[in-house]
DNA sequence: CGTGATCTTGAGGGAATTCAATGTCGGTGG
DNA sequence: CCACCGACATTGAATTCCCTCAAGATCACG
């Protein structure tokens, strides 16, 4: 068991003096909190206060089963928003998988001018359907075989990375295992298998590059 | 292949001569549309034009991989709203399990409503991360051993019952197993060792009663 | 250079699938 | 009425894919 150590225990946000203008972006608002590689932002069970957005390394949200096992729910890249909940808890935890800088909005704020602002309300409402998009896809990606998760996997890591195909996974064989319902030795070895047929080359364990897309989309189910 | 015939194709829903109140609920809205056992609602990729209410019966909504497989993202039931899209069009399928009676409401009215009208668009959002919260709850089913997948839908479905532990299945042996990422004979195989242990009793193939709880509890992981 | 964390590789076992056959049920027409 | 039919469901045997357990290999870091 880590340590908790939420933002809001850190000392949480300032908030604006004044109430923002409707519909501005989440962008602007204070300023970024840093979190270390591992460290929990907030955890699955405690008030949601705060609606996050990563600015710079990347987040793990994740539910704990009771048996140990770890489901990884999304991970999210900068510009990324995450802490979306319907209840008034957040129902997973989420950890920063790399040093990170996170910026923090208070859910309550955005909830009172939601009130009686149509475009934040629809603000959040676009949030919550991109996540309602990206968790169904999640779905689709736990039917396939695990040749399918992790070609899957990496296609979709790629469309976030500047440089399409040749990318640094942020995050261990461990947190890709716990993603795609996998163990990490599957995932090793899925990777390895992929290499052999030269539809990726791995020029170090986390170093990916694609150099076989029509290959990787044919695998891909 | 199955013939579509989409509720737009039947000649859709009457739209109200005047645009209805705010923050009104969608029940009033135009009559029912009857619906046969197996027939289109609407088809991945079409127009999404409706958002639709369960008044009776049953639907499932479905992906269709490229290999075949059918994955069934969630079955409604009377009460349920589905058909909710980020985009213009259709991500699923959706299909009536039972005969059916469903309502349809023009996506666009509501759209409309929503530009101007903070209820309606809580509303919507309400709706989506309601879908977004079952469609968690899906994952973690998907990660689970066959057995407590099984376990998961019969409790899923119990809730959703009047009479909590005695129902029947409105579904296949097919549907459930494409729900739960399985194979038919599994999950055959599964309600027959349930019975076996005395947790369920299946007076036929689709009347399941949830006769020991406590073991079904514990048989959820 | 040593240590721990992470990753890879191998061997064996188990859970679910695949393939195949049989059983059950509801409807339909003789 | 009942025999037949097709759809749906159950059961069995063999196979496959992934997991578990175990041993090394590699890498980062003090």
């Amino acid at each position: 068991m880590q340590v908790r150590n939420s933002l809001a225990r850190k000392g949480g946000r300032r908030q604006s003096p004044n109430p923002l203008p409707p519909s501005q972006s989440f962008d602007m608002m204070g300023a970024p909190t840093a979190f270390s590689r591992n460290e929990e932002i907030f955890g699955e069970g405690e008030p949601a206060e705060y609606l996050y957005k990563v600015k710079a390394g990347g987040v793990r949200t994740f539910n704990t089963l009771n048996d140990g096992r770890r489901q990884i729910g999304a991970f999210y890249l900068p510009g990324d928003i995450f802490g979306l909940e319907a209840r008034d808890r957040y129902s997973v935890s989420a950890e920063a998988i790399t040093r990170s800088r996170i910026l923090a909005v208070k859910r309550t704020e955005i909830m009172a001018r939601a009130a009686d602002d149509v475009a934040t309300v629809q603000l959040v409402l676009d949030l919550t359907t991109k996540e309602l998009q990206r968790t169904q896809g999640h779905i689709l990606l736990l039917l396939k075989t695990a040749q399918e998760r992790v070609v899957g996997f990496l296609l979709e890591l790629a469309t976030h990375e500047d440089n399409h195909d040749d990318f640094e996974l942020r995050m261990t064989r461990q947190d890709i295992a716990d993603y795609l319902g996998l163990t990490i030795e599957t995932v090793s070895r899925t990777l390895t298998r992929l290499e052999s047929v030269s539809a990726i080359s791995l020029p170090s364990s986390r170093h990916v590059i694609l150099c076989n897309r029509p290959a990787l989309e044919r695998l891909n189910s």
